[in-house]
DNA sequence: TATGAATGAGACTTCATTCAT
DNA sequence: AATGAATGAAGTCTCATTCAT
């Protein structure tokens, strides 16, 4: 009468003795030089466990899925996925990295152009560059984004951890960038982490409709819609208005 | 190096033999008058399986939380959980029963408002029925909200089946109420849907910010605002407005 | 060419969230009377269970007999295991509790006596008392002495521990027993801490021969021959020997 | 609440088929005449497996160590220890080889002597041959005789099958020893084999304890002790003794 | 020759669900 | 009606052993 699946659950952790205890993956040297078949095979591998894994994560969710099926989709056995992460954890910590790196970095930049931003001109080119920085993320880690977008607000429990840290930074972003804008006059609005708040939702949620395909309007237009609608909101206008 | 949390895993056992087995779980015909002492111990012990759930629902997520887990935060034996619910997934429906009839009932009545509507101030009217037809809500079912915001964007996988149902509810509504706007000249954008998801996500957003407490902001300044800022932006402008 | 056996490996402790987690297992409070049905097929499984493993124990060592074998061998379904112990450390602690037990009100009582001796012949009676306190444990715990006999000389690892504490509180015992016998001039060596282990050796490799069939001799043959090896060599000599 | 180890398995994975597998490991013939430096290398990785290995074994137990943790303390791969022994069996044997010898050695030589013993300090000489030729062992062997210790008592399930030849070696020896003394009339007891047991109880636990730290008489003294203990025990007065 | 990757059996443990008491 | 015992599938992780590089 009601649909019924499959979830798995993270038993603990050994620990043996953490005198003894090495942990054995990964290890910084590896015999065969690099771009070898030794080192070639470990790519391919670490590769297709990242793709495998980002599917089922996309479709069922990063708790559901279970190491056998992520192991088993990269044509791997069982064991040897520990052979590349640890964890499941380790493995979505991997797959969000560069894209928190990149978020991160792109944050920083426009937060310091914000600060030394003298007019609205200014304030535009900063949020655009801040636009540009993010935007090969979409392109290049397409799916990892729409994973971030659906797991995002879930509890931070087990293999979620690293998403919880790219919420954090992306809302103190957000937030940050709010603030700053106010203090230098380009924006006008009550409270700042509002509109940040306010903003980051509309756009997530505008990301996500789009990536599974419940809208279908043109990119350019949904940006071009949601600029206008926010910079209208917050107040800003374009230099000559009245 | 990494979190590690506890799962639980729903097997899809079903029945073993649907020609012979016998659904024992709630009956709908019980012994003793309704409002009888029988009567009310079942209303009470449902009660404070739904409290315990959504305790626990709420810091580790749905899927995350175990039967056994509800089971003793109610005071009951494991296996009398299955007395009051078939499932997990019965015990969320039985969760967001309320909400979801509401939203429906505020949805389907401010579209047929919206429908009849003829000047901007009959539009302003029909937005705040609305507003005031979730506010009771966000009031009674606080934990449910927020619960919905957490769970919103998963998948569809199991247990969370019933907040998918609402998720559907609200996007559609959205778009619907927004198509609707745009059909009578309510509001000027280029997609209706763009502005639907938009304002869906900033809602949702700041309402989770808030009831996560990482918004202090007074409710009204949050709403005002938020409501400008559409409003702004979506090209609603009061009467009499330029 | 060489003997493979196989030998099971202890996987980690969940943990989950220390707060949240409640240790289910052997619940203060049961349902049905005791002596009830409930309660008599709780004690008989318990038994069972302590059977079976005290058997594999006997055969293949603490460290290789798995959970399973020792469910399997009392007749239990895997996961039923945990319903009685959390562990097989926490069986085998089960297992020795009574003779720990036994073992420590005996020493403790001979060791008050020794100090109150003030001949000879009262010595020699304390130490009977000792050897009759002993030996209910040897003929109601057979197994569990001849376990603690082959288990008590490895490395305190995982679930030998509680045969660890075992092995302490008899060392101690038995040299505290020598200091006092020495301080009190009952018996004549230069460090009694020599012959207190080497008794308890010689006691232990004998009982174990016996155990083990290897020595067929009639235990009171062994017992007077111990005890006069002992006696002579310690230097005891019987009341009016010159 | 209770202590967690981590304990290897060993699976009984054997030969596939025997009529196909080609034993690569540990061949006879190898290229680079003896001493050479392939020779010498050999010999020196040979080694330090060995000595991982014993300490390993004599912290952790013989079943709880890993392949891996042996050769990683060897600094080798773990595939590389299949160069060198076929198992981790073979590596215990390899251990115990040199001792397993020498002490077959001592006995039968002493058991030689003392059928020739005609007065009593003849067979004090016989044992003080054994004795001595038991030394060297100690001496050399030092860690591989407390290996012995620990593990000599469990069962002789897989790894520990060298442990257990010795064991049998031990006690046959102490057996026919005592025997033939007996025969002889050197010593009087009723049945030799108790003083066997006894003797080499008390003997292993004094050597464990001081090998452990438990004991830290000086090792003339504990010797002394013993032998006079067991010597007045066993009935062998000094020539002359009345 | 040495390395470490791969395999897969199998150990431990959890938990949804059923059922005797 | 309530309880908690039992079951067994399923999930995580380990490790002996083989084999490509």
């Amino acid at each position: 009468m009601s649909t019924k699946k499959s979830t798995p659950r993270t038993p603990a952790r050994k620990q043996r003795d953490s005198s003894v205890t090495k942990k054995a993956s990964a290890p910084s040297r590896r015999p065969g030089r690099p771009g070898g078949a030794r080192d070639e095979n470990r790519r391919a591998r670490t590769e297709a466990l990242r793709k495998a894994a980002l599917g089922l994560f996309l479709v069922r969710g990063i708790e559901a899925v279970t190491i056998d099926e992520i192991a088993e989709g990269a044509g791997l056995a069982k064991g040897s996925f520990y052979r590349y992460f640890e964890d499941k954890t380790a493995l979505v910590a991997a797959l969000f990295a560069p894209v928190t790196q990149h978020v991160e970095q792109a944050l920083t930049r426009c937060e310091a152009r914000l600060t030394e931003v003298k007019d609205r001109s200014a304030a535009y080119a900063a949020y655009q560059e801040l636009a540009l920085g993010l935007l090969p993320i979409a392109l290049f880690h397409f799916d990892v984004v729409r994973l971030y977008l659906q797991e995002s607000r879930g509890p931070s429990e087990g293999a979620r951890a690293p998403v919880a840290a790219l919420v954090d930074l992306v809302e103190r972003g957000a937030v940050r960038l709010s603030e700053v804008a106010v203090e230098h006059g380009i924006v006008a609005v009550a409270d700042p982490r509002i509109t940040a708040h306010a903003t980051v939702g509309a756009i997530e949620q505008l990301t996500l409709a789009v990536l599974r395909g419940r809208l279908d309007a043109a990119p350019l237009e949904i940006v071009s819609t949601l600029i206008r609608t926010i910079m209208d909101g917050v107040g800003v206008r374009p230099e000559g208005a009245r």
